[in-house]
DNA sequence: CGGCCGATGCTAGTGTATCAGCATGATGCT
DNA sequence: AGCATCATGCTGATACACTAGCATCGGCCG
C-alpha cells in the first residue's frame, strides 16, 4: 500500500519530514531547516493547509503556534519503512541494512553495534520478527 | 544535503518510486503500479518532462519506450537510506531496523538473517563501517 | 499611555505540475 | 493490401500547490 503521504506535493513533504525530524516546531523552525526556502508566509500558509488535511495539529506555546504530526511517530516510522524497504532495496533487509551503515552520519558506536546485534540475533530465534 | 528528488512533485515521485523498483518500466508499467492512477496519457506527458529534467533516459524495446532512472541503483538506495535514517530515526540504526523487520512483507529468512548478523559483526570489527 | 514588535487570520494571484485529447506512424494479422 | 492495434509527438486546458501581501490582535517597553 502507498505509503502515508505519498499524495502530498513537494513543499508539503518536505514541510512533514522536517516535522518528523524536529517532532514539533514553529512555522520559523520549518523556515529554518528547508533547504531553498520560500517566504515565512508561504511555511504559515502551507503548515495551515497541512493541518486542513488532518495530517498536523498544533498547540500553542504563548502566543505562537507549535505543530505536530498528526499520526504517531511510531506510525510514521512503520510506513516509512516498509516504503523504503520495498521501493528501493527489493526487501532486502540485508541490502538496506549495509547501505544505512554506508551513510550513517557518525560510524555507529559499539554499542548501538552490539544492541544490533542483539536485535538480529533475537529475530532469529523469533522466526524472523523482532 | 537534500535528498534526491526531493524537489520532485507528487506524481513525479510516484513515478520515480514505480521505476525504482521496477528498474525499468514502460508507460504502461508505471500506470499499473500507480495507485490512483491518472491517464496513460498523462504518465507518458511525466515521463517525458522528468527526461527533460534530466532524472530518466529511455531505451528502446521495439516500438516502445523503456524507461530508467539516470542514476545508479547504489546512489539512489544510499540517499534514500540516508535520508529516512535522519528524518524518521534520528540516526539510530537499531531503531530502524528494529522498524523494518517489524514490517518487512515476509519475515526475513534463516539465511538472510544470518547474513545480516555476519554483516553487524564485521562492522564491529570494523569501527562501524561495513 | 502609546507605539513597536511579532504573532495570527484571511484573501487573492501565479506558476507549474498534472492532465487529456488528437494526429500520425509503425507493426502484425487475415 | 487493408485494417486494427498500439505506439509516439505535440499541444492546449485545468487544477491545485505554492506564494505573497495586508489587516488585525496582544504583549512589552519607553
Amino acid at each position: 500500500m502507498a505509503s502515508l503521504y505519498a499524495e502530498l506535493g513537494r513543499r508539503e513533504r518536505q514541510i512533514m519530514d522536517v516535522l518528523f525530524h524536529r517532532g514539533r516546531a514553529t512555522a520559523s523552525d520549518v523556515l529554518k531547516d528547508l533547504a531553498e526556502p520560500p517566504s515565512y508566509s508561504s511555511v504559515r500558509s502551507m503548515l495551515r493547509l497541512l493541518e486542513a488535511k488532518g495530517h498536523v495539529r498544533h498547540e500553542w506555546d504563548g502566543p505562537r503556534h507549535v505543530y505536530l504530526p498528526t499520526d504517531s511517530p511510531e506510525q510514521v516510522q512503520r510506513s516509512a519503512a516498509r516504503h523504503v524497504l520495498r521501493t528501493f532495496f527489493n526487501n532486502s533487509m540485508e541490502t538496506a541494512v549495509a547501505a544505512m551503515l554506508g551513510v550513517a552520519e557518525k560510524p555507529p558506536s559499539p554499542e548501538e553495534l552490539k544492541r544490533l546485534a542483539k536485535l538480529v540475533e533475537r529475530a532469529r530465534k523469533n522466526g524472523g520478527r523482532p
